[in-house]
DNA sequence: GAGTGGTCTAGACCACTAG
DNA sequence: TAGTGGTCTAGACCACTCC
């Protein structure tokens, strides 16, 4: 581990035990230098990593200092879903069970081909699942994943975490999301499943998700029940 | 300008003008330190600019390529709000209109002093806009704003843009947000001011607004109508 | 003017990738 | 083994803040 990220780790922790008192300044970049034992340089780049984390900002000419909300920030940071920066808020991810609605392989339409960017000749697999909370649907959601980025994809992953073998068996590295979330009137599927009322409304996501290298490996819609989680994004401006 | 700042300029412009091609490598950071006539040091900060942008990533021992979605990150990268990072999809921002439904001053509520890091004695603002896309509603705004962070708020500013009073007239700058997104059923004030059906959706951002030094200065509830634009969130995972 | 963070250099060594 | 990016150093100068 490098030497800049494990000094990012001490000062993160006096900073949430209370050494470094929040709205006030730490010691200045020299002084963590001598006492750390390293060069300045070293020093700004673990501020730099905790400014990216919003725990403090820096300003020129005057000092390095604790934000206010340090402590709601850190808070937030661990209700993070590591894939995507947006959580569904609940009680126990582990409960959360999946049920296979549809399952099969198939060339993609214009617009998964253009999302995916596929030709119209490189099959993908197309899957609807619905989760379950404790046994209860919470939400549905609609997935096409290029066979040839995601390959030998079995019932029993679907039954698991598609990202967990993403992840663990193909060794592949998430790089990046874009979605687009609105509020929709429930259809068909959404009563049916979702068991929703005619006028209990959905959340629904529509994404796109990258591996580190831009390629997409997922293009998908998510549709919530309304009174299950919301989401919960946070921007950090270090700028 | 920093020396960093004009290379990643330069190498960006060069990515989108399609000069370094998608899905290949760079030239290497000695190249390129030898091209700009610069040190490596300086390059490999001009390149850490475009990985955290989404543009390129490197690999150890292998080189930095550019991304296969580098275009498409760098088109919703012009749509990102200035703000939040969370844009609604508008055709036309400068057609914005406010209407104000009510105004005025009062002591905070329990859940406001908490959010907003007051006292019950410190006042607020209390605030609730109804805003308009060419002349039609699409969202109502429920805002409470610290009247010791924000002072001397007047209705010639609640009609104009209350974030370019902040940013211009005072001068402080705009450091993060928390977000929570639901979808929720139409309550009365929806139904009269965005003109929803009984059944029509609304969707509903509940966010904490904070300055660069973490004081909170906004806490606020909007809702929007379900047909009119939806949100955008981008995700870059540079780990 | 003194003290702070921001940038930049030249050089070194290490960790990793690929042929 | 050669080439790449990642880390680190010591020292320097600049830009800015605050007294």
């Amino acid at each position: 581990m490098a030497k800049y990220s494990q000094i990012a780790d001490e000062i993160r922790k006096r900073i949430l035990a209370g050494r470094y008192a929040v709205d006030h300044a730490l010691p200045d970049q020299g002084k963590l230098a001598a006492e750390f034992e390293t060069s300045r340089i070293t020093i700004k780049k673990a501020i730099e990593l905790l400014v990216v984390e919003g725990l403090v900002y820096s300003r020129q000419g005057s000092g390095t200092y604790v934000r206010k909300n340090a402590l709601e920030m850190s808070k937030l940071d661990s209700k993070m879903d590591e894939y995507v920066g947006v959580t569904h808020q609940l009680a126990d991810r582990s409960t959360i069970t999946s049920q296979i609605l549809h399952f099969d392989v198939r060339f993609p339409t214009d617009i998964e081909a253009e999302k995916l960017m596929l030709t119209k000749t490189q099959p993908v697999y197309a899957i609807d699942r619905l989760r379950l909370l404790s046994g209860e649907p919470f939400l549905i959601e609609h997935t096409i994943m290029p066979v040839e980025v995601i390959p030998n994809i079995t019932k029993e992953i679907l039954l698991n975490s598609i990202y967990h073998y993403i992840k663990g068996e193909l060794g592949l590295k998430f790089g990046g999301a874009n979605q687009h979330i609105r509020a929709d009137k429930p259809n068909e599927l959404d009563q049916k499943y979702l068991k929703c009322a005619q006028d209990d409304p959905v959340l629904e996501i529509d994404q796109v998700v990258y591996l580190t290298d831009g390629v997409p490996f997922e293009y998908s819609q998510t549709r919530h029940r309304y009174d299950q989680g919301d989401i919960l994004v946070v921007t950090i401006n270090s700028v």
